[in-house]
RNA sequence: GCCCCCAUAGUCUAGCGGCCCAGGACGUCACCCUUUCAAGGUGAAGAUCGCGGGUUCGAAUCCCGCUGGGGGUACCA
């Protein structure tokens, strides 16, 4: 059986991009999801390109699994699973570089390199000055061979170069965007392999790739232009080259790359945002893929069925805030059960100190009071993060303060209010708030009886119970805050009200 | 400067030569539902398919040029 292998190669160099996260889904729906459709097998690889020591963030690597296995994204392969082609962090196949450039040197398709970065900036700003296009002067190329040897005896430090042909053009197909073509003569000769020993991305990418039997590149759009390099190389080692995809870059809303600037580009800051995975992934595949132009809501096992990579855009897309605010609102509101969304609140609550700490399952001892008050407010949370504001006077006994005003809805004056409130009041020891009809059926004839419009009624009775002028529908939050803090807030809410009356 | 990629409403997209004087969604506005806020329902505004040339009986769809946006141009990835 075929098999397909896609890789993710991120470098440690801090927290996950989102424009990154997005690349991992579409790497494992094409893995797991359209090549298995295919009848093949397809596996997903993560390898770290860690390359570049001098970038290195501590902590990156740990921190990027755990996004991604948060979002439920999983590899096949990778530095903490394993894997027949180990080890997968590119510092640890030094060998692997040093020996491939070698080879190269050895076979007429790279170079020794002594030029100082002091002579290579020194070109650079001479071939500004004259309007020419930059890049290396091939100064090493022609070097003779006595020449190379007296140099690397005498220990001179060098880079090795790629020696690009200097002429005819290189082909290669993108699989989103057919086929492109450069001339040769327009591409430098790149350092694969450092000063330090360490190679540039271009030559590990190449040597990983092959000796991982990566059989789809896919990456971000930002690498078109060294693709013929790459292609090239393929060519010198006389190996195949794989299928590229280079997919669409995220754009920040004023245009050029999504930065820090425009909220939270991290795939941290949207889970500490409040997000759900499945509302990011949900975003994700919306933006720069469609299945038909109208269905908006997919579920990852959906996206398994129905992803394919040849209906990536090609085209660049604009990161729509609003989008995935909306997307995140629906899964509260319409797919997720009242049960999953309170055991995701769970751990927010009590990082908010609004209950007790406690396992995050339902053995917690407030689980049900949680999935109660999760049951109510599931149609208007927009993000996990508001349930500790929103559930407050749920799950606290003591409301927080608020403006005695607000228990005076608009065109009642004070005296109606109060006169109101207190009616309430006496007619709670009557009430089984439990029986929500009923309470309702009461209130309804209460207000009747007051010559006021239910509306004018309730407002009152809504903020002396949750301390706010909006709350899920009254009966069933009376019934949820319970018979005796009910009472004892309408108690203090006529206290409160008449001392406001009085005052004024 | 040079090289490359991209181009349908503010945004994400459907569209692969006639079904499109362009469909869906977010956002915006209005109305309905309604005890508040959401959610939900209905509807409206919003695109001379970036511009100009071709090809064709016929083009958003194919070709060329231009313009605009983006990317690359490192011993960073």
């Amino acid at each position: 059986m075929a098999e397909v292998r896609v890789r993710f190669a991120p470098s440690p160099t801090g927290s996950l991009h989102i424009g990154g996260a997005r690349l991992v889904m579409y790497n494992v729906l094409f893995a797991h999801g359209e090549v298995p459709r295919l009848g093949k097998r397809g596996s997903f690889i993560l390898r770290i390109e860690d390359t570049d020591q001098k970038r290195l963030v501590e902590g990156s690597v740990q921190n990027l699994m755990d996004g991604l296995r948060w979002l439920g994204l999983d590899w096949d392969e990778g530095p903490d699973v394993g894997g027949p082609y180990g080890p997968y962090v590119q510092s640890e196949r030094k060998h692997s570089y040093k020996e491939a450039a070698g080879h190269l040197v050895a076979t007429g398709h790279a170079y020794h390199c002594f030029c100082s970065p002091e002579r290579l900036q020194a070109v650079r700003e001479e071939q500004q000055r004259q309007k020419l296009p930059p890049g290396y002067d091939r100064h090493c190329r022609n070097l003779s061979p006595g020449e190379v040897q007296a140099k690397l005896d005498a220990g001179e430090s060098h880079v090795i170069r790629f020696k690009m042909p200097l002429e005819g053009e290189t082909r290669f197909i993108d699989l989103l965007r057919g086929e492109i073509v450069y001339q040769n003569d327009k591409i430098d000769d790149l350092v694969i392999l450092k000063g330090d020993g360490f190679p540039t991305y271009h030559l590990a990418v190449v040597v990983d790739d092959h000796e991982m039997n990566i059989t789809h590149v896919t990456r971000g759009p930002e690498w078109i232009p060294t693709a013929p390099i790459h292609v090239q190389l393929y060519k010198a080692f006389g190996w195949d080259a794989p299928i590229f995809a280079h997919m669409p870059l995220i754009l920040s809303p004023t245009g050029g790359k999504l930065s820090k600037r425009h909220g939270g580009v991290s795939l941290n800051d949207f889970r500490e945002a409040g997000y759900l995975p499945e509302a990011l992934l949900n975003y994700f595949a919306l933006l720069g893929w469609s299945l038909d132009g109208k269905t908006e809501i997919y579920s990852f096992d959906d996206l398994l069925e129905h992803f394919t990579l040849e209906r990536v855009s090609s085209s660049p897309s604009t990161f729509d805030r609003d989008k995935l605010d909306w997307l995140n609102q629906q899964w509260i509101n319409h797919h997720l059960t009242v049960e999953d969304l309170a055991l995701r609140v769970l751990p927010i609550l009590i990082g908010a100190g609004m209950v007790a700490d406690g396992p995050v399952d339902e053995t917690h001892p407030q689980f049900a009071q949680v999935k109660e008050a999760s049951a109510l407010l599931k149609d208007r949370i927009r993000f996990l993060t508001e349930a500790p504001d929103l559930m407050s006077y749920f799950l606290q006994d003591e409301l927080e303060d608020y403006d005695a005003a607000l228990l005076v809805p608009k065109k009642v004056e004070p005296q109606q209010a109060l006169t109101a409130l207190e009616a309430v009041q006496e007619m709670l020891p009557e009430l089984d708030l439990s029986n929500v009809e009923n309470t309702e059926a009461k209130l309804r004839a209460l207000a009747d009886d007051l010559g006021m419009k239910a509306g004018q009624l309730f407002m009152p009775i809504r903020v002396a119970a949750t301390g706010r002028t909006q709350s899920p529908g009254l009966f069933e939050t009376l019934r949820t805050i319970g018979q005796d803090r009910v009472s004892t807030r309408v108690d203090a809410a006529v206290t409160k009200l008449r001392e406001y009356v009085t005052a004024a």
